[in-house]
RNA sequence: GCGGGUAUAGCUCAGUUGGUUAGAGCGCCUGAUUGUGGCUCAGGAGGUCGUGGGUUCAAGUCCCAUUACUCGCCCCA
């Protein structure tokens, strides 16, 4: 009997683990420039800020969280975070941020749970990164955001995306379209998908979204959202498309773009892959004005978004930047006998601690084999110990690049190091020893 | 929750109409004259063929179930 990780629970193995670091230290340059500070917040809450923050409606609570009881009397029901920004809207509320600073601008990354099939670019256990902007009603702080998502991709190289754009109105408007929207899908309701027909009910808007050409037939001459605005509305839409086509962010205008959590208000947007899977966002988000006194606060603005960090990670494959990181060492220790083996043991902790990455051989293998292995390791140079070296005080250190290779003296050997890693790798990296005979056919006379 | 596909060595995969000790490439280990890597060559280790039943003289191969993975539906990042 054998464990295995749970369905949708992968590990992330050190080869695949530094394509997320590389991809979170793009993360954490774009907040760096776009002023957002870090936070880190609990894997787990109370069950309740989830239903009332996402919405009981969404499929998010409805069947997708991770809940149990704890062990407290009475038991309280707590879950693993599904999504982030009710936790920080939690967060920002109790520590009373608004009366803190006019503007909060918060960014995160970690994990979230949800159970749901996995798929290509879903998981149980995925991880998101978000900007969270409080304070601002104002189309300049959705234009930020956007314009944010936008920067993350190109930093990152990523070009094959569309972004879609939409607004869905004010609460009032919204149930002003639904109804709207209702009317005009009703008679039409058998030639519907049947998932849409138990959409409208609990949902009409995300009929708009569905991917079934029956519904995207039927719903073609249904009226727009945009139609419906108030003046208030459509003039901040028309700011945040103006500051994005000010600052060259294209995108294109998709009535259908419904976000399926119940915060959102006017703005929302969506970065969509497009050679992705049928899991094809990478991130969306929007403006949401309720939140943050739905989960108890004074009524303030906010806007953000979240990243799938998986899908950019399958984006930036797809777009052949995934990159494997050579391995690279600075110097591999090598002893030849007992007494050189625990010379190179304390030579290679010395050499950590001047801040080399050193490796030596922990197997007691031969000296073929630990030649190799600092080949494997990409190490750039080696240091040879035996017998003779030993009772000379001194070490061969060899330039693994050019083959270079000289006799120092212990007391110089970290100078000589830290001066031979200083150098560029020698262009000719495989100078190839052998085969010195070769005959010259082309340039005798 | 519902459908399709897949499951053989660490990895990627072959495995003929069921028939003897299950293969390849890569990777790993050891050698190719005394203490020197990459290339090449030669050896070697490693598999109860996902698991459990069944059919058969005989199952990696056929049937059933189950689990996992995978791709979709739903929904989302």
């Amino acid at each position: 009997m054998t464990y295995q990780s749970l369905k949708g629970f992968p590990d992330i193995l050190p080869d695949a683990a530094a394509g997320w670091r590389r991809l979170e230290s793009v993360i954490h340059e774009l907040a760096r420039r776009f002023g957002y500070g870090e936070i880190r917040l609990p894997m787990l809450e109370s069950t309740d800020l989830f239903a009332r923050g996402v919405g009981e409606g969404t499929d998010i609570v409805g069947k997708e969280m991770y809940s149990f009881l704890d062990k407290s009397d009475p038991p309280e029901s707590l879950t693993l975070r599904p999504e982030l920004t009710a936790s920080a809207a939690r967060a920002f509320v109790q520590h009373s941020m608004a009366q803190a600073q006019p503007i909060t601008k918060w960014y995160y990354i970690g994990p979230m749970f949800r159970y749901e099939q996995p798929q290509a670019g879903r998981f149980r256990q995925f991880h998101q990164f978000g900007l969270e902007l409080y304070g601002s009603p104002n189309p300049e702080a959705d234009a930020e955001v956007i314009i944010a998502g936008a920067e993350l991709l190109r930093m990152l190289g990523l070009t094959n995306y569309k972004l879609r754009l939409n607004s869905i109105g004010t609460a009032e408007e919204r149930a002003a379209y639904r109804t709207a929207l209702l009317e005009y899908l009703t008679p039409l309701s058998g030639d519907l998908s049947q998932e849409s027909v138990r959409r409208m009910e609990k949902n009409p808007l995300r009929v708009l979204d569905s991917k079934k050409a029956e519904d995207i037939r039927a719903t073609a001459d249904a009226p727009k959202i945009l139609d419906v605005l108030q003046e208030e509305s459509r003039e901040h839409f028309e700011r945040v498309k103006g500051l994005l086509a000010a600052s060259g962010v294209e995108f294109t205008i998709d009535h259908r773009l419904v976000r399926g959590l119940d915060y959102y208000t006017r703005t929302a947007f969506e970065f969509q892959g497009l050679d992705l899977g049928a899991q094809d966002a990478l991130g969306g988000g929007g403006r949401y004005d309720m939140l943050i006194e739905q989960v108890g606060g004074k009524s303030t603005p906010a806007v953000g978004f979240s990243f799938g960090m998986e899908r950019l990670l399958i984006a930036l494959q797809h777009a052949g930047l995934a990159g494997d990181m050579a391995p690279e060492e600075d110097v591999y220790v090598i002893g030849l006998d007992d007494a050189s083996r625990a010379w190179a043991a304390t030579a290679t902790a010395e050499f950590r601690a001047a801040g080399l990455s050193a490796e030596c051989d922990l197997l007691r293998r031969s000296m073929k084999a630990q030649m190799r292995e600092a080949n494997r390791r990409g190490a750039r140079a080696v240091v040879i110990v035996g017998g003779d070296e030993l009772a000379g005080r001194h070490a061969q250190v060899k330039d693994l690049a050019s083959g270079d290779q000289k006799a120092i003296g212990f007391d110089d050997l970290l100078g000589e190091l830290k001066g031979l890693l200083a150098r560029p790798a020698a262009p000719h990296t495989v100078p190839a020893p052998v085969q010195p005979d070769r005959t010259e056919p082309i340039s005798e006379s």
